[in-house]
DNA sequence: GTCTATACTTCGATAGAC
DNA sequence: GTCTATCGAAGTATAGAC
C-alpha cells in the first residue's frame, strides 16, 4: 500500500476520467459515478480509475476542484466586465451550474472531505463577489453588497432547480424583480 | 411475479422501514439507503424490504410521500395561523427540511418516477402558499405573493444549506432584509 | 509510466419454507 | 405475515503484467 504507484496528472486518460465524472453527475446524479461506469464512458478499464485516484472520494474531489477553479475564473471575468451585476447574474443563471452544485452539496452531506472542500470554495466565491460588488462605482443601490451576492445565488439556484422539475409558479414575478433591480442599479447600455 | 405477495400498509414493520429510510437519507445520504442497511436499522431481515416494497424506488416514493404529506399539513397550519408570513418563514427555516429536500432532488436527477412525484408535490406546496398569501387581509406589500413565496423558499433553502457547510457571509444582511420585510407587512404583536 | 486480471464485498431481487 | 436460502450483477480496491 505504501509503495502503490499512481498516474501522473498530465495523463490524457486522467483528464477524460474527470470529464466523464462531471458529465455523469450532471446526467444521472452522483450515485451513478461508479468506477465501472466512469471507466466505460472514458473508454478505459475499471481498475485504471484507481490507478489515477486512490479512492472514489479522491476522484470526486479532483473533479470538483477542476470545475470550481474554472468557475472562479469565469466569475472573476464577469465581475471585471463593463456590467458586473448583469454578467454575474447571467453566469449564475447557467442551469448546468445549479445542477452540479446540488449534486456536490448532496455528496457533501455525508462525506466530510468533500464538505470541507466545498466549504472552502464557497467562501472564496462569496468573498470574490462581495469584494467586487462593494467596490462598484455605482454601488448596489438599496441592498447591501453581501445580500445582493447571496440573493443572486439563492434565486438562480432554486429557479434553475425548479425549472428542471417543470415547476414554474412565481418564477416570472421573481425574475422580473431582479430585472427591475438591475435596470435601476446598473442600467443597460441599449 | 404476478402472484407475488405484498405486505399490508398497516404493518408496523412497514412503518419502521419508512422511518428508517428518511433517517438514513438525512444522516448519510440516499446512496446509503440499501435494502440491507434499512432492514438492519429497522430490526428485520433484508428480504422483508422487498415484501413491503416491490423495488427500492417504491420505498423511496412512499417515504417521500409520507414526509411530503406531513409537510403539507404543517404548512397549511402555518398559513392558517394568526401570523401566516412569520409562521411560514419559521417553518421554511427548519434545517431538516432543506437537507431532505436536497437528497430527494439529487435522487430525482436520475429517477424519473421520483422526479414526477417531487414535481407534483412542489406545485401543490407553491400553490397552497400563493393562494394563502394572495388572500391575506393586509396583502404582501410591494412584492407579489408568488414572488414572496418563492423568495422565502430560496433564501431559507440556500441559507440553511450554507449553514450546514459553515459558510455565513451575507446571511446576516439577507436575514435582516427578511425581518425588515416581515416587520413592515406583518408587524409582530409584541 | 500505463494498464489488466482478479479478489473480495455488497447490491437488488426472487422462490419457497415456516 | 415473516424469514431462509440463494442468484446474478455490480461495487471498490489491490497485485502484478506489460
Amino acid at each position: 500500500m505504501s509503495t502503490r504507484r499512481m498516474g501522473s496528472e498530465s495523463s490524457e486518460s486522467r483528464d477524460r476520467l474527470l470529464d466523464v465524472t462531471l458529465r455523469l453527475m450532471l446526467d444521472e446524479g452522483y450515485a451513478a459515478v461508479t468506477s465501472r461506469r466512469v471507466a466505460a464512458l472514458a473508454g478505459v478499464k475499471p481498475p485504471l480509475v484507481h490507478y489515477y485516484f486512490r479512492t472514489m472520494e479522491d476522484l470526486f474531489l479532483d473533479a470538483f476542484r477542476r470545475g470550481a477553479e474554472a468557475n472562479l475564473d469565469r466569475q472573476a471575468a464577469a465581475l471585471a466586465s463593463a456590467q458586473p451585476l448583469r454578467a454575474l447574474w447571467a453566469l449564475n443563471r447557467d442551469p448546468t451550474g445549479s445542477a452540479l452544485t446540488m449534486e456536490f452539496m448532496a455528496l457533501a452531506n455525508h462525506r466530510k472531505a468533500i464538505r470541507d472542500e466545498i466549504s472552502a470554495y464557497a467562501e472564496r466565491f462569496r468573498a470574490q463577489q462581495v469584494e467586487a460588488l462593494a467596490a462598484l462605482a455605482g454601488g448596489t443601490g438599496p441592498l447591501p453588497p453581501a445580500a445582493v451576492s447571496l440573493l443572486m445565488v439563492c434565486i438562480s439556484q432554486v429557479v434553475g432547480m425548479e425549472q428542471g422539475l417543470g415547476v414554474t409558479e412565481g418564477h416570472a414575478e421573481t425574475l422580473a424583480l431582479v430585472d427591475q433591480y438591475l435596470d435601476r442599479v446598473e442600467p443597460a447600455p441599449g
